[in-house]
DNA sequence: CGTTTAATCAACGTATTAGTTGATCAAGGA
DNA sequence: TCCTTGATCAACTAATACGTTGATTAAACG
């Protein structure tokens, strides 16, 4: 599977977009299909516009794509940049649970010396990236 | 593994929290080991203060925690929080995909246009963007 | 004590955001 | 053509966000 790049703008964008449970509940719904502008606007109490506007938003960010059908606009969901977004916070949440998960075993074998009888886990080094 | 459930507001802030490049730059930092306020400022251009307030506003998204180490105030992650954040996603990024992938078998499967049972996926489109 | 170091608080300017209402555009259908 | 439907544009307001500078707290050190 190949991700490309995502600019920083475009996280930027992308989860200013998700910071809004609105726009959230939007994404939910289209995960199930697309939908048009006023479908999407129906369980909401705003006005429509409001609605508008926060498809916009979601467009910019690369989060939905639009297409044209007659006189409706259909909105899409686009599953890579929500790809982009879960592969950004897991390269740090992972890096930070491998570094919390060898911390904890130097606190086992320094507390409890004499139990330990299993030294494969690695201790020291681990740093570098961007 | 058990994963608490997150309130709306919660996601608000942490989604919030990430929409700004200086903090993703700190926790792409914290996840490489705690740091205090000083540390993480070092880096940027603007001054302490804001730094000061970035992490204010991780803290309140419940990504980063602090301790107290003398006159110091190091900043831990908080993986669980990131976690949250990406369960939220792939919970509507993996429906997307299936959806996506059933729409395939059936496009596959009925090379010429039969009866069609379900029309809330419309098929006719081409998506598309920067 | 007084000083240094680490960090926050307070007040402020500016920019962006989310919502409103009213007007407008664009594609069908009568 | 005229009318309806779907959606956007334009202008405006209120609230929030990000940065600044200056003052202040709090612990450690001499």
């Amino acid at each position: 599977m190949i991700l490309s790049p995502v600019s920083e703008a475009h996280l930027d964008r992308a989860f200013a977009a998700l910071a809004d449970p609105v726009r959230r509940a939007i994404i939910a719904r289209l995960s199930r299909g697309a939908a048009t502008v006023n479908e999407l606007a129906e369980p909401f109490e705003i006005s429509k516009q409001a609605v508008s506007k926060h498809i916009q938003v979601l467009e910019l960010a690369g989060l939905v794509s639009r297409t044209r059908d007659a006189q409706r606009r259909p909105v899409h969901l686009e599953a890579a940049r929500l790809e982009a977004m879960t592969a950004w916070i897991d390269r740090y949440r992972l890096a930070a649970e491998q570094r919390f998960r060898s911390l904890d075993a130097v606190l086992e074998r320094t507390t409890q010396p004499a139990i330990q009888a299993d030294a494969t886990t690695p201790i020291t080094d681990k740093e570098q990236q961007s």
